[in-house]
DNA sequence: CTAGCTGCAAACATTTTGCAGAACA
DNA sequence: TGTTCTGCAAAATGTTTGCAGCTAG
């Protein structure tokens, strides 16, 4: 469980590098999207993007964004959280290691935790049913210290 | 942390209760959607609802059953899933107590379980963060004993 | 050159909502 | 009787897709 830290540059080239393996076509599109999210250290929606980018005059379309998301999410470059707002949220994996979330009902923070014991646990659980783990995802509802 | 165990009867005239004490009427819409969703055990969309009444003929709309369920949600009959399936995934809170989720990436199934050192460590976590913690959700993504 | 990619706009799936008429308390 | 509720249909939301033209390799 050793933790990768790659600069955004590294992460650039690993990504091209997987798009050439697979032969996709690396357009400027999907660079100008790689290096969005690359940079965007947090969680973000697929409208955060196609508003940004209209904003900021990039070119991109929505429907541009929205395969280049599910192509990182396939190549294993993104990963979907739901936090019940309605729409998908993303964040990189290369970002940081797993962690959890506490989601606030009043302010709707979303505070991340990492916690060794839960991460065991989670995989004692699943051998011992036999299941073979490939993501988990937990979230935890109320009220944060700040709201209380 | 006692399990409370109501026989539909007993959960409809809870709700019942409960949507008077608010002052809302307890219309046969309400009754017969309550009354769906008190005899199914386990997890359904709304769709399920809406397509079920249409074929036996029941008499609610799709708006008053996605209605009565965000009622029903408010009043804490129900708790919702997501289990990227695309649409979101109910279920009723007296059917039994808390549990969590193995989804298979698979097959689409999804298996409960239960693990009480689970629950202590969440609830150990939400404290030492100074969370309140009103709801929590462990979903496991892979893939299940018998898909391997 | 040509298969794969983009942008547009339309389709899609699910959920929400405005409003006029119906019906519970 | 007067709110509240219902059903309809339309709107809204978020995401996906068909297709004609563009472009990377």
């Amino acid at each position: 469980m050793t933790e990768k830290i790659l600069n955004i540059n590294q992460e650039l080239d690993l990504f091209r590098k997987k798009v050439s393996e697979k032969n996709y076509r690396y357009t400027p599109q999907r660079d100008e999207i790689a290096q969005w999210i690359f940079n965007e250290h947090g969680h973000f929606s697929a409208e955060d993007i196609v508003l940004q980018f209209k904003n900021k005059g990039k070119k991109a379309s929505q429907a541009t964004i929205y395969r280049v998301i599910q192509m990182m999410i396939d190549m294993g470059f993104l990963i979907v959280h739901d936090f019940d707002k309605g729409q998908k949220i993303y964040e990189h994996t290369t970002d940081h290691s797993h962690h959890d979330h506490f989601i606030c009902d009043k302010c709707g923070k979303i505070i991340e935790f990492y916690d060794k014991n839960l991460e065991n646990l989670k995989n004692d659980i699943a051998k011992r049913h036999e299941f073979v783990m490939d993501r988990h995802s937990l979230r935890i509802f109320g009220t944060c210290k700040n709201c209380n």
